[in-house]
DNA sequence: CGGGTTTGACCCGCGC
DNA sequence: GCGCGGGTCAAACCCG
Protein backbone atom coordinates (compact mmCIF):
# COMPACT_ATOMS: atom_id res chain seq x y z
CA UNK A 1 0.00 0.00 0.00
CA UNK A 2 1.24 2.92 -0.49
CA UNK A 3 -0.37 5.26 2.14
CA UNK A 4 2.87 6.13 4.30
CA UNK A 5 2.10 5.51 7.57
CA UNK A 6 4.52 7.71 9.45
CA UNK A 7 4.72 7.69 13.37
CA UNK A 8 5.80 10.22 15.28
CA UNK A 9 8.83 9.17 16.97
CA UNK A 10 8.98 7.73 20.28
CA UNK A 11 10.52 10.53 22.04
CA UNK A 12 6.77 11.93 21.88
CA UNK A 13 6.37 9.23 24.59
CA UNK A 14 9.46 10.21 26.31
CA UNK A 15 8.03 13.03 28.11
CA UNK A 16 5.10 11.54 29.34
CA UNK A 17 5.02 11.32 33.17
CA UNK A 18 6.27 8.86 34.85
CA UNK A 19 3.22 8.57 37.05
CA UNK A 20 0.50 8.09 34.04
CA UNK A 21 -2.24 5.92 34.15
CA UNK A 22 -2.05 2.98 32.10
CA UNK A 23 -5.00 3.83 30.44
CA UNK A 24 -4.26 6.76 29.07
CA UNK A 25 -1.29 5.27 27.74
CA UNK A 26 -2.40 3.25 25.09
CA UNK A 27 -4.22 6.09 23.32
CA UNK A 28 -0.78 7.87 22.36
CA UNK A 29 -0.20 5.26 19.87
CA UNK A 30 -3.80 5.91 18.79
CA UNK A 31 -3.08 9.47 19.04
CA UNK A 32 -0.30 9.31 16.60
CA UNK A 33 -2.03 7.92 13.84
CA UNK A 34 -3.88 11.39 12.93
CA UNK A 35 -0.65 12.08 11.91
CA UNK A 36 -0.34 10.03 8.85
CA UNK A 37 -3.29 12.11 7.32
CA UNK A 38 -1.03 14.72 7.03
CA UNK A 39 0.75 13.13 4.04
CA UNK A 40 0.40 15.11 0.98
CA UNK A 41 -2.49 14.09 -0.74
CA UNK A 42 -2.85 14.35 -4.57
CA UNK A 43 -6.70 14.53 -5.98
CA UNK A 44 -7.72 11.01 -6.12
CA UNK A 45 -6.56 10.39 -2.85
CA UNK A 46 -9.55 10.83 -1.33
CA UNK A 47 -10.75 6.88 -1.35
CA UNK A 48 -7.56 6.05 0.48
CA UNK A 49 -8.24 8.15 2.74
CA UNK A 50 -11.16 6.89 3.16
CA UNK A 51 -9.96 3.43 3.61
CA UNK A 52 -7.20 4.76 5.86
CA UNK A 53 -9.95 6.46 7.95
CA UNK A 54 -11.75 3.27 8.61
CA UNK A 55 -8.29 1.87 9.14
CA UNK A 56 -7.86 4.15 12.04
CA UNK A 57 -11.76 3.55 13.11
CA UNK A 58 -10.46 -0.79 13.25
CA UNK A 59 -7.48 0.64 15.34
CA UNK A 60 -9.13 2.53 17.40
CA UNK A 61 -11.42 0.11 18.12
CA UNK A 62 -8.47 -2.40 18.67
CA UNK A 63 -6.59 -0.05 21.08
CA UNK A 64 -10.13 0.69 23.25
CA UNK A 65 -9.97 -3.17 23.81
CA UNK A 66 -6.49 -3.45 24.32
CA UNK A 67 -6.97 -0.75 26.54
CA UNK A 68 -9.86 -2.76 28.61
CA UNK A 69 -7.58 -5.68 28.45
CA UNK A 70 -5.34 -4.15 30.07
CA UNK A 71 -6.91 -2.26 32.73
CA UNK A 72 -8.09 -6.00 33.46
CA UNK A 73 -4.51 -7.04 33.26
CA UNK A 74 -3.61 -4.59 35.70
CA UNK A 75 -5.85 -5.23 38.37
CA UNK A 76 -5.06 -8.95 38.18
CA UNK A 77 -1.45 -8.25 38.62
CA UNK A 78 -1.72 -5.72 41.12
CA UNK A 79 -4.51 -9.08 42.89
CA UNK A 80 -1.49 -11.55 42.14
CA UNK A 81 0.60 -8.80 43.82
CA UNK A 82 -1.07 -8.81 46.70
CA UNK A 83 -1.33 -12.28 46.96
CA UNK A 84 2.39 -13.02 46.16
CA UNK A 85 3.62 -10.68 48.64
CA UNK A 86 1.01 -12.23 51.53
CA UNK A 87 2.32 -16.09 50.06
CA UNK A 88 6.27 -14.43 50.43
CA UNK A 89 5.80 -13.32 54.04
CA UNK A 90 4.15 -16.78 54.64
CA UNK A 91 7.18 -18.75 53.00
CA UNK A 92 10.02 -16.44 54.78
CA UNK A 93 8.57 -16.86 58.18
CA UNK A 94 10.58 -20.11 58.78
CA UNK A 95 14.03 -17.76 58.40
CA UNK A 96 16.80 -20.37 57.85
CA UNK A 97 14.44 -21.50 54.76
CA UNK A 98 14.91 -19.08 52.53
CA UNK A 99 18.61 -18.83 52.58
CA UNK A 100 21.29 -20.66 51.27
CA UNK A 101 22.71 -23.33 52.90
CA UNK A 102 24.24 -20.70 55.22
CA UNK A 103 26.11 -22.48 57.55
CA UNK A 104 29.52 -22.98 55.20
CA UNK A 105 31.60 -19.58 54.48
CA UNK A 106 30.41 -17.47 51.46
CA UNK A 107 32.04 -20.23 49.63
CA UNK A 108 30.54 -21.82 46.31
CA UNK A 109 27.25 -22.78 47.59
CA UNK A 110 25.68 -20.62 44.98
CA UNK A 111 26.21 -22.82 42.39
CA UNK A 112 22.32 -22.68 41.52
CA UNK A 113 22.30 -21.91 37.81
CA UNK A 114 18.56 -20.69 36.44
CA UNK A 115 18.52 -21.02 32.45
CA UNK A 116 15.72 -19.11 30.51
CA UNK A 117 15.46 -20.05 27.58
CA UNK A 118 12.90 -17.80 25.07
CA UNK A 119 11.89 -16.23 22.23
CA UNK A 120 13.03 -17.83 19.37
CA UNK A 121 12.75 -21.97 20.21
CA UNK A 122 15.98 -22.77 17.82
CA UNK A 123 17.94 -21.13 20.56
CA UNK A 124 19.66 -23.38 21.85
CA UNK A 125 22.50 -22.66 24.31
CA UNK A 126 25.42 -25.04 24.15
CA UNK A 127 25.50 -27.00 27.42
CA UNK A 128 29.44 -27.71 28.28
CA UNK A 129 30.11 -29.15 31.11
CA UNK A 130 29.89 -25.83 32.83
CA UNK A 131 27.70 -23.36 31.82
CA UNK A 132 28.75 -20.30 31.49
CA UNK A 133 26.83 -17.02 31.78
CA UNK A 134 29.52 -15.16 29.49
CA UNK A 135 30.90 -16.81 26.59
CA UNK A 136 28.31 -19.20 26.07
CA UNK A 137 27.09 -18.33 22.29
CA UNK A 138 23.94 -19.10 20.88
CA UNK A 139 24.18 -20.82 17.58
CA UNK A 140 20.72 -20.13 16.34
CA UNK A 141 21.05 -16.37 16.58
CA UNK A 142 23.40 -15.56 14.15
CA UNK A 143 20.47 -15.11 11.01
CA UNK A 144 19.39 -11.78 12.08
CA UNK A 145 21.54 -9.47 11.16
CA UNK A 146 20.14 -6.60 13.36
CA UNK A 147 19.83 -8.23 16.78
CA UNK A 148 20.20 -4.69 18.52
CA UNK A 149 17.74 -4.85 21.20
CA UNK A 150 17.18 -1.41 22.90
CA UNK A 151 16.81 -2.11 26.33
CA UNK A 152 15.69 1.37 27.86
CA UNK A 153 14.34 0.77 30.82
CA UNK A 154 14.17 3.34 33.82
CA UNK A 155 13.04 1.05 35.68
CA UNK A 156 12.45 1.77 39.55
CA UNK A 157 11.32 -0.02 42.75
CA UNK A 158 9.34 2.57 44.52
CA UNK A 159 11.05 2.95 48.11
CA UNK A 160 7.81 2.88 50.12
CA UNK A 161 8.09 -0.70 48.28
CA UNK A 162 5.25 -2.31 49.87
CA UNK A 163 5.27 -4.99 47.09
CA UNK A 164 8.38 -4.64 46.07
CA UNK A 165 9.93 -5.63 49.40
CA UNK A 166 7.66 -8.52 48.59
CA UNK A 167 10.36 -9.72 46.09
CA UNK A 168 12.77 -9.18 48.66
CA UNK A 169 13.42 -12.02 50.66
CA UNK A 170 13.19 -10.19 54.13
CA UNK A 171 15.57 -11.69 55.77
CA UNK A 172 17.96 -11.34 53.77
CA UNK A 173 18.79 -7.52 52.94
CA UNK A 174 19.88 -7.46 49.27
CA UNK A 175 22.64 -5.71 47.80
CA UNK A 176 20.73 -3.89 45.30
CA UNK A 177 22.43 -2.93 42.09
CA UNK A 178 19.57 -1.00 40.95
CA UNK A 179 20.06 2.66 41.30
CA UNK A 180 17.30 2.85 43.85
CA UNK A 181 19.31 1.63 46.27
CA UNK A 182 20.40 4.83 47.07
CA UNK A 183 16.93 5.09 48.36
CA UNK A 184 16.94 1.63 50.59
CA UNK A 185 20.41 2.58 52.21
CA UNK A 186 18.43 5.17 54.63
CA UNK A 187 16.66 1.95 55.78
CA UNK A 188 20.12 -0.31 55.26
CA UNK A 189 23.28 1.84 54.92
CA UNK A 190 25.29 -1.04 55.99
CA UNK A 191 23.74 -3.11 52.67
CA UNK A 192 25.60 -0.55 50.54
CA UNK A 193 26.95 -2.80 47.98
CA UNK A 194 30.31 -3.67 49.51
CA UNK A 195 32.99 -3.59 46.81
CA UNK A 196 30.54 -1.61 44.04
CA UNK A 197 30.26 1.01 46.74
CA UNK A 198 33.29 1.17 48.57
CA UNK A 199 35.15 4.37 48.08
CA UNK A 200 37.25 4.47 45.17
CA UNK A 201 40.19 3.59 46.91
CA UNK A 202 39.05 0.13 46.25
CA UNK A 203 40.87 -2.96 47.51
CA UNK A 204 37.80 -3.59 49.37
CA UNK A 205 39.20 -7.29 48.48
CA UNK A 206 42.20 -6.60 50.82
CA UNK A 207 40.63 -6.87 54.03
CA UNK A 208 40.66 -10.50 55.08
CA UNK A 209 40.69 -10.22 58.48
CA UNK A 210 37.28 -8.61 58.83
CA UNK A 211 35.30 -9.73 61.94
CA UNK A 212 32.54 -12.48 60.88
CA UNK A 213 29.51 -13.52 63.08
CA UNK A 214 26.15 -13.56 62.88
CA UNK A 215 24.57 -11.13 61.03
CA UNK A 216 27.78 -10.44 59.47
CA UNK A 217 28.28 -13.35 58.24
CA UNK A 218 24.91 -12.82 56.46
CA UNK A 219 25.99 -9.14 54.98
CA UNK A 220 29.23 -11.05 54.04
CA UNK A 221 27.58 -13.30 51.84
CA UNK A 222 25.51 -10.46 50.02
CA UNK A 223 28.62 -8.89 49.43
CA UNK A 224 30.20 -11.87 48.13
CA UNK A 225 28.01 -11.93 46.06
CA UNK A 226 28.38 -8.92 43.99
CA UNK A 227 25.19 -9.09 41.48
CA UNK A 228 26.78 -8.56 37.54
CA UNK A 229 24.56 -8.05 34.47
CA UNK A 230 25.57 -9.42 31.32
CA UNK A 231 24.11 -7.93 28.36
CA UNK A 232 24.63 -9.71 24.71
CA UNK A 233 24.41 -8.07 21.44
CA UNK A 234 25.33 -8.08 18.49
CA UNK A 235 27.85 -5.27 17.74
CA UNK A 236 30.21 -4.36 15.39
CA UNK A 237 31.61 -1.91 17.52
CA UNK A 238 34.86 -2.51 19.49
CA UNK A 239 32.33 -1.21 22.65
CA UNK A 240 28.95 -0.86 22.90
CA UNK A 241 28.00 2.61 23.42
CA UNK A 242 25.88 2.66 26.25
CA UNK A 243 25.47 6.28 27.14
CA UNK A 244 28.34 6.48 29.92
CA UNK A 245 31.81 7.33 30.02
CA UNK A 246 34.22 4.33 30.40
CA UNK A 247 37.90 4.31 30.75
CA UNK A 248 39.79 1.54 30.15
CA UNK A 249 41.65 0.23 32.84
CA UNK A 250 42.96 -3.55 31.65
CA UNK A 251 42.71 -6.28 29.34
CA UNK A 252 43.00 -9.19 29.41
CA UNK A 253 43.13 -12.70 27.73
CA UNK A 254 41.13 -15.17 29.64
CA UNK A 255 40.64 -18.36 29.24
CA UNK A 256 38.68 -20.50 26.57
CA UNK A 257 38.28 -17.08 24.67
CA UNK A 258 40.34 -15.90 21.84
CA UNK A 259 39.34 -12.02 22.00
CA UNK A 260 40.41 -10.33 25.42
CA UNK A 261 38.43 -9.15 27.74
CA UNK A 262 38.20 -5.53 28.35
CA UNK A 263 38.13 -3.75 31.85
CA UNK A 264 36.41 -0.49 32.43
CA UNK A 265 36.01 1.66 34.86
CA UNK A 266 32.74 4.40 34.90
CA UNK A 267 34.62 8.17 34.60
CA UNK A 268 31.47 9.62 35.08
CA UNK A 269 31.95 10.63 38.31
CA UNK A 270 35.73 9.83 39.91
CA UNK A 271 34.04 8.01 42.68
CA UNK A 272 31.87 5.73 40.29
CA UNK A 273 32.55 1.93 41.40
CA UNK A 274 30.67 0.66 38.64
CA UNK A 275 32.66 -1.49 36.15
CA UNK A 276 32.25 -3.43 32.77
CA UNK A 277 33.78 -5.86 30.72
CA UNK A 278 33.45 -6.26 27.46
CA UNK A 279 34.20 -8.86 25.84
CA UNK A 280 33.42 -11.01 22.54
CA UNK A 281 31.92 -13.83 22.26
CA UNK A 282 34.02 -16.89 21.49
CA UNK A 283 31.79 -18.70 19.60
CA UNK A 284 30.08 -15.12 17.37
CA UNK A 285 32.75 -12.61 17.03
CA UNK A 286 30.01 -10.49 16.31
CA UNK A 287 28.19 -11.22 19.32
CA UNK A 288 29.67 -8.31 22.29
CA UNK A 289 29.23 -9.46 25.51
CA UNK A 290 28.57 -6.61 27.96
CA UNK A 291 28.64 -7.08 31.93
CA UNK A 292 27.75 -4.42 34.00
CA UNK A 293 28.83 -4.68 38.32
CA UNK A 294 27.99 -1.96 40.84
CA UNK A 295 25.59 1.19 40.51
CA UNK A 296 26.77 4.40 39.85
CA UNK A 297 27.13 6.69 42.70
CA UNK A 298 26.27 9.88 40.21
CA UNK A 299 23.36 11.11 38.33
CA UNK A 300 23.10 9.81 34.64
CA UNK A 301 23.41 11.40 31.23
CA UNK A 302 19.78 10.39 29.68
CA UNK A 303 21.58 7.87 27.54
CA UNK A 304 23.00 6.41 30.22
CA UNK A 305 20.12 5.93 32.75
CA UNK A 306 18.19 3.53 30.51
CA UNK A 307 21.16 0.90 30.95
CA UNK A 308 21.94 1.31 33.89
CA UNK A 309 18.48 1.04 34.55
CA UNK A 310 18.08 -2.01 32.88
CA UNK A 311 21.36 -3.69 34.50
CA UNK A 312 19.61 -2.76 37.83
CA UNK A 313 16.29 -4.01 36.98
CA UNK A 314 18.28 -7.61 35.85
CA UNK A 315 20.36 -7.26 38.65
CA UNK A 316 17.70 -6.70 41.25
CA UNK A 317 15.74 -9.65 39.11
CA UNK A 318 18.73 -11.94 39.63
CA UNK A 319 19.60 -10.66 43.65
CA UNK A 320 15.52 -11.14 44.44
CA UNK A 321 16.00 -14.57 43.13
CA UNK A 322 19.12 -15.89 44.02
CA UNK A 323 18.39 -15.18 47.50
CA UNK A 324 15.42 -16.85 47.90
CA UNK A 325 14.85 -20.50 48.35
CA UNK A 326 17.15 -22.40 46.07
CA UNK A 327 14.52 -25.14 45.94
CA UNK A 328 12.11 -22.92 44.32
CA UNK A 329 12.66 -21.40 40.94
CA UNK A 330 12.05 -18.24 40.07
CA UNK A 331 9.69 -17.65 37.40
CA UNK A 332 11.50 -14.86 35.58
CA UNK A 333 8.93 -12.40 33.42
CA UNK A 334 11.91 -11.37 31.54
CA UNK A 335 11.85 -14.18 30.08
CA UNK A 336 9.10 -15.57 30.10
CA UNK A 337 7.83 -12.89 28.10
CA UNK A 338 10.04 -13.72 25.43
CA UNK A 339 11.06 -10.11 25.92
CA UNK A 340 14.53 -10.13 26.43
CA UNK A 341 15.82 -13.60 24.49
CA UNK A 342 17.44 -16.37 26.38
CA UNK A 343 18.05 -14.61 29.59
CA UNK A 344 20.68 -16.70 32.20
CA UNK A 345 21.04 -15.91 35.55
CA UNK A 346 24.15 -18.25 37.10
CA UNK A 347 25.68 -18.09 40.04
CA UNK A 348 29.59 -18.56 39.64
CA UNK A 349 31.85 -18.39 42.48
CA UNK A 350 29.73 -16.10 44.01
CA UNK A 351 29.33 -14.23 41.41
CA UNK A 352 25.80 -13.94 40.68
CA UNK A 353 25.00 -13.08 37.05
CA UNK A 354 22.15 -12.74 34.74
CA UNK A 355 22.59 -12.58 31.39
CA UNK A 356 20.91 -10.75 28.76
CA UNK A 357 20.61 -12.11 25.81
CA UNK A 358 19.50 -10.10 23.14
CA UNK A 359 20.67 -11.83 19.88
CA UNK A 360 17.61 -14.43 19.87
CA UNK A 361 14.45 -12.88 19.76
CA UNK A 362 14.38 -10.35 17.61
CA UNK A 363 13.86 -12.30 14.31
CA UNK A 364 10.71 -13.16 15.32
CA UNK A 365 9.91 -9.30 15.19
CA UNK A 366 11.75 -8.93 11.96
CA UNK A 367 9.85 -11.31 10.25
CA UNK A 368 6.51 -10.49 11.31
CA UNK A 369 6.36 -6.91 12.22
CA UNK A 370 8.87 -4.36 10.55
CA UNK A 371 8.70 -1.01 12.36
CA UNK A 372 9.67 2.05 10.87
CA UNK A 373 12.74 2.52 13.30
CA UNK A 374 13.95 -1.30 12.95
CA UNK A 375 15.85 -0.24 9.67
CA UNK A 376 17.55 1.76 12.25
CA UNK A 377 19.03 -1.04 13.99
CA UNK A 378 20.50 -2.53 11.43
CA UNK A 379 24.72 -2.12 11.90
CA UNK A 380 24.03 0.11 14.76
CA UNK A 381 25.94 0.25 17.69
CA UNK A 382 23.24 0.54 19.85
CA UNK A 383 19.66 0.05 19.83
CA UNK A 384 18.19 3.79 19.36
CA UNK A 385 16.08 4.23 22.40
CA UNK A 386 19.34 3.11 24.06
CA UNK A 387 21.41 5.70 23.36
CA UNK A 388 18.76 7.63 23.35
CA UNK A 389 17.60 7.71 27.20
CA UNK A 390 14.24 7.95 25.67
CA UNK A 391 13.30 6.13 28.45
CA UNK A 392 15.03 7.95 31.33
CA UNK A 393 13.16 10.37 32.28
CA UNK A 394 14.86 10.88 35.44
CA UNK A 395 18.07 10.78 34.53
CA UNK A 396 20.32 13.90 35.12
CA UNK A 397 20.08 15.21 38.28
CA UNK A 398 17.37 13.39 40.03
CA UNK A 399 17.98 10.13 41.90
CA UNK A 400 18.78 8.05 38.99
CA UNK A 401 14.99 6.61 38.51
CA UNK A 402 11.78 7.25 39.10
CA UNK A 403 8.99 5.93 40.99
CA UNK A 404 6.26 2.84 41.04
CA UNK A 405 6.57 0.68 38.66
CA UNK A 406 3.25 -0.34 37.66
CA UNK A 407 2.48 2.63 36.17
CA UNK A 408 5.31 3.28 34.84
CA UNK A 409 4.37 0.29 33.06
CA UNK A 410 1.76 1.85 31.71
CA UNK A 411 3.05 4.71 30.76
CA UNK A 412 5.01 3.43 27.74
CA UNK A 413 2.73 0.62 26.99
CA UNK A 414 2.07 2.12 23.52
CA UNK A 415 0.81 -0.95 21.51
CA UNK A 416 1.95 -0.57 17.96
CA UNK A 417 -0.21 -3.24 15.85
CA UNK A 418 -3.60 -4.63 15.70
CA UNK A 419 -4.53 -7.51 18.95
CA UNK A 420 -4.38 -9.97 15.98
CA UNK A 421 -1.29 -9.91 14.62
CA UNK A 422 -0.26 -9.10 18.36
CA UNK A 423 -1.86 -12.47 19.03
CA UNK A 424 0.13 -14.07 16.40
CA UNK A 425 3.32 -13.13 17.95
CA UNK A 426 2.64 -13.93 21.13
CA UNK A 427 1.62 -17.41 20.01
CA UNK A 428 5.11 -17.92 18.71
CA UNK A 429 6.91 -16.04 21.34
CA UNK A 430 4.73 -18.01 24.26
CA UNK A 431 4.83 -21.42 22.78
CA UNK A 432 8.86 -21.42 22.64
CA UNK A 433 9.12 -19.88 26.47
CA UNK A 434 10.08 -21.74 28.84
CA UNK A 435 11.77 -21.52 32.25
CA UNK A 436 14.32 -23.60 33.01
CA UNK A 437 16.49 -23.85 36.79
CA UNK A 438 18.87 -26.81 37.07
CA UNK A 439 20.34 -27.17 40.41
CA UNK A 440 23.32 -29.62 39.78
CA UNK A 441 21.09 -30.95 37.67
CA UNK A 442 18.66 -29.24 36.35
CA UNK A 443 15.02 -28.95 37.58
CA UNK A 444 12.41 -26.77 36.43
CA UNK A 445 10.03 -25.12 38.63
CA UNK A 446 8.57 -22.02 38.84
CA UNK A 447 7.94 -19.15 41.21
CA UNK A 448 7.33 -14.82 41.25
CA UNK A 449 9.90 -14.05 43.21
CA UNK A 450 11.00 -11.34 41.02
CA UNK A 451 8.20 -10.19 39.71
CA UNK A 452 7.67 -7.06 40.25
CA UNK A 453 11.18 -5.59 39.58
CA UNK A 454 11.28 -7.87 36.22
CA UNK A 455 7.87 -6.31 35.37
CA UNK A 456 9.55 -2.48 35.38
CA UNK A 457 11.79 -4.05 33.23
CA UNK A 458 9.68 -5.69 30.69
CA UNK A 459 7.64 -2.43 30.72
CA UNK A 460 10.36 -0.78 29.95
CA UNK A 461 12.00 -2.26 27.70
CA UNK A 462 8.77 -2.50 25.76
CA UNK A 463 8.98 1.25 25.15
CA UNK A 464 12.39 0.97 23.96
CA UNK A 465 12.05 -0.33 20.99
CA UNK A 466 8.97 0.03 18.41
CA UNK A 467 9.40 -2.58 16.99
CA UNK A 468 8.78 -4.85 20.04
CA UNK A 469 6.38 -2.98 21.50
CA UNK A 470 3.64 -5.30 20.25
CA UNK A 471 5.06 -8.51 20.29
CA UNK A 472 6.20 -7.58 24.26
CA UNK A 473 2.87 -6.47 24.88
CA UNK A 474 1.07 -9.30 24.01
CA UNK A 475 4.07 -11.65 26.30
CA UNK A 476 3.60 -9.72 28.80
CA UNK A 477 -0.25 -9.59 28.83
CA UNK A 478 -0.35 -12.87 28.41
CA UNK A 479 2.03 -13.48 31.06
CA UNK A 480 0.26 -11.29 33.29
CA UNK A 481 -2.79 -12.77 32.94
CA UNK A 482 -1.49 -16.18 33.05
CA UNK A 483 0.23 -14.92 36.15
CA UNK A 484 -2.75 -13.14 37.55
CA UNK A 485 -5.32 -15.94 36.92
CA UNK A 486 -2.50 -18.79 38.45
CA UNK A 487 -2.43 -16.83 41.92
CA UNK A 488 -6.81 -16.49 41.40
CA UNK A 489 -6.34 -20.43 41.58
CA UNK A 490 -4.55 -20.70 44.40
C1' DC B 1 50.16 18.52 28.78
C1' DG B 2 46.28 16.05 30.22
C1' DG B 3 43.59 12.19 29.52
C1' DG B 4 43.03 7.67 27.71
C1' DT B 5 45.06 3.13 26.29
C1' DT B 6 48.29 -0.64 26.50
C1' DT B 7 50.49 -4.15 28.84
C1' DG B 8 53.21 -6.68 32.08
C1' DA B 9 53.19 -7.50 36.92
C1' DC B 10 50.89 -8.34 40.97
C1' DC B 11 47.18 -9.86 44.14
C1' DC B 12 43.76 -12.90 45.51
C1' DG B 13 40.36 -16.59 45.40
C1' DC B 14 39.51 -21.12 44.20
C1' DG B 15 40.22 -25.89 42.93
C1' DC B 16 43.11 -29.81 43.19
C1' DG C 1 50.36 -25.93 49.71
C1' DC C 2 50.51 -25.02 44.99
C1' DG C 3 49.12 -23.68 40.55
C1' DC C 4 45.80 -21.44 37.74
C1' DG C 5 42.95 -17.89 36.28
C1' DG C 6 40.45 -13.63 36.92
C1' DG C 7 40.76 -8.94 38.23
C1' DT C 8 43.39 -4.80 39.17
C1' DC C 9 47.35 -1.76 39.29
C1' DA C 10 50.47 1.32 37.39
C1' DA C 11 54.22 2.68 34.39
C1' DA C 12 54.92 3.47 29.68
C1' DC C 13 53.00 4.97 25.70
C1' DC C 14 49.81 7.35 22.54
C1' DC C 15 46.96 11.04 20.95
C1' DG C 16 44.56 15.35 20.44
Amino acid sequence: MDVAVERPTPVKEENKPETMDIASALPMVLESFPSTQRNPITTSKDDKLEATKAEMGEVREENERLKTLLSHIVRDYQSLQTHFQDAVKVKHQPPAADKLPAAPAPAPTADDLVSLCLGSGGYARPKGAHQRSLSSSSSGTETDPDDQLSLGLSSRRSTDGDDRQAARPSATPLMNLSSDSSADDDAAPGHQLPAAACPPATKARKSPGAGVDGADDEVLQQQAKKARVSVRVKCDTPTMNDGCQWRKYGQKISKGNPCPRAYYRCTVAPSCPVRKQVQRCADDMSILITTYEGTHSHPLPPAAAAMASTTSAAASMLLAGSSSSSSHGHHLPFASAGLLGPTTISTIASCPTVTLDLTAPHSLMQQQYQSPYAAGYESKALPAAWSSGYLAPYAGGLPFYGKSSLPAMGQHFGLGMATTRAEQLYGAAHSSSYLQRTSSGGVVHGAPAAAPAVTDTIAKAITSDPSFQSVLAAAITSYMGRGAGAAAHK
